[in-house]
DNA sequence: GCAATAGTTGCATGATTGTGCAACAATGCA
DNA sequence: TGCATTGTTGCACAATCATGCAACTATTGC
């Protein structure tokens, strides 16, 4: 595991790691639909600057995915790409071990 | 979703969204023995008191775990633990939407 | 008892981060 | 064209956090 690679893992994991910006994954969860940047302000209660920021560090990290139409965008989760990165995690943690000889994942 | 139950999430992802911390749990990772701090400090070069205090957040969110043996402390990745809160959110995210009525997960 | 080893804690510090406000750009609508 | 709406950005500020050093406790071994 290179040091490039676990520093993109622990930004990963920053991203989630703050209770509005984890708020929102949840929001966008919840609701199949692609929801716009002022509906999701109503799911945690700062200002939209705050939002709007917040939505930008889940989009650098692929969590979140966004289309602009108009003066809007609409975001939505990007289940798959999140959803593996923790199933690799858990297979990591739960498999490896010097024993089984898997040294480098 | 309540608010503490977010929070606890956000604070088990904040636990491995650092650089060193996820290191160190990497490198328990690949050892199937437990380990002891001394030791664990040669994968991250910071002073032993930030792998202690590295090491203590770990524990707080029961990432690792240790046993005292006279002056040693030796850690080992709680493997089930972690690997099920992981696949937690993974099935979640993948599985929740408001189509299927999973809205309160 | 004394020195060495393992680990923790207090303190200071620099860096990062979350936040609100105000100003701004860009788009839609009347 | 004028105005409302959506969203971003600069700025300031407070809070959190990672870090190193030094001092400390506790245990081991001589």
């Amino acid at each position: 595991m290179d040091a490039a690679k676990t520093q993109k893992t622990a930004d990963f994991f920053k991203a989630l790691g703050e209770f509005n910006r984890l708020s929102l994954v949840y929001e966008l969860c919840r609701c199949n639909d692609s929801q716009n940047a002022m509906c999701l302000c109503d799911c945690c209660s700062v200002d939209a600057s705050v939002v709007s920021r917040h939505l930008k560090v889940l989009a650098e990290r692929d969590i979140v995915t966004f289309d602009k139409v108009g003066r809007e965008k609409s975001y939505q989760l990007n289940r798959n790409e999140v959803a593996t990165k923790l199933r690799e995690l858990a297979d990591l943690i739960e498999n490896s071990d010097c024993k089984r000889g898997n040294h480098d994942v």
